[in-house]
DNA sequence: CGTTTGCTTGAATTCTGTCAAAGCAGGTGG
DNA sequence: CCACCTGCTTTGACAGAATTCAAGCAAACG
């Protein structure tokens, strides 16, 4: 049930059956519909999700009511919003479902109980912030120094899986310029460079 | 000779005394003169570092020779390559001090022997990392959702300290947009906005 | 089918970057 | 003490780029 999880877990941090144990019982899954929301802003994110099945998006809208992609999540990725699950102050992010999904949860409480009592979900957990704190900065880094053409297409190599499943609004949305743009930008690379 | 590192950390974690004299051994000063060099991009990044004095950036050269700050780092604030430190590879960021400032060094060998034997430690550094990956997610919001104007008030406001010792060029870089047009921002800001 | 959703295109507008030049300290050496 | 750098900021003119607004079209959906 929980394979794609520990399978996870196991790629960044060796753990022992006794881990994997203590651990499972804490895990629940949640089923989500297309457009259905698994955080609306104002609420509290009080739990860690991981992608089990479908993807997902965490966004944020700004008054005018443009949405800005912070961040999407497929299968073996997490997702949350951590200011809001640290601080427990209201969430400034939405997080909606793009496909059906399954979405496997764990309860703040569960996890921080871990964090103390478990050393290898402690270290699975700080390579997990500190990986996503390293493609923050690249992505940081792209939007400075690379062209809109450059930036697309390092999204379309990177995530391949993502790209084939969003529409391209969304893409367009993640990578920071309006939809036009981004079809423009699509025919400037397709004709002929 | 270390306090500020401390109380940083105290501020962050609990520590006991024994804590203290656990970590404290590991720590040791580098001296830098403006314009000096704490990281090359190209060579690993194989320390913690913290400032004690003084004022630095992260940036990166793009091929046509424009700089890119992701990052400056004053009293108190942590900088590295995180990239580099974890992977062993060459870092893509360069460091380098913008006035005379003392920084706090831990090698990485000193640093993962805390990770594992010192739980307050461990704690300590997950909550920078998170920290930091925080406020890079906001910074990217930031970038999506506000006009300049705004980017650059949000910038003022929240870090007037490097806003006063740094100069404008560098926090355009910071803020993703040319020396010229930072120039105009400030000019109808100032003029009855 | 009719409706919705997503993608593309065009024209006009607004912004931002680029290039070039000038102004303005602060510091240095003669 | 002054003249001269040097580093940094400001300004102007112009070109290029991206957004906005509006419309059209195809595919998917109920």
């Amino acid at each position: 049930m929980y394979d794609r999880y520990f399978e996870n877990l196991m790629s960044k941090v060796p753990i022992s059956e006794s881990d994997r144990q203590q651990i499972e019982p804490f895990l629940a899954v949640k089923k989500l519909r297309r457009r259905q929301f698994l955080l609306q802003e104002g609420d509290v994110w009080k739990q860690v999700a991981f992608v089990e099945k479908g993807a997902l998006r965490m966004y944020t809208v700004a008054e005018t009511g443009a949405e800005h992609i912070i961040q999407f999540a497929i299968e073996g990725w997490f997702i949350g919003d951590l200011f809001s699950f640290l601080t427990g102050e209201p969430a400034t992010y939405t997080i909606e479902a793009i496909e059906d999904s399954d979405v496997i949860v764990m309860s703040k409480a569960d996890h921080d109980h871990l964090l103390k009592t478990c050393p290898a979900y402690s270290s699975f957990h700080r390579e997990l912030v500190t990986g996503a704190y390293i493609a923050l900065q690249r992505r940081l880094n792209s939007i400075f120094s690379q062209s809109l053409e450059e930036r697309y297409e390092s999204f379309m190599v990177k995530y391949p899986n993502i790209a084939q499943r969003v529409p391209q609004h969304m893409i367009a949305s993640y990578l920071g310029l309006t939809p036009e743009t981004l079809s423009r930008v699509r025919r400037r690379l397709a004709s002929g460079k």
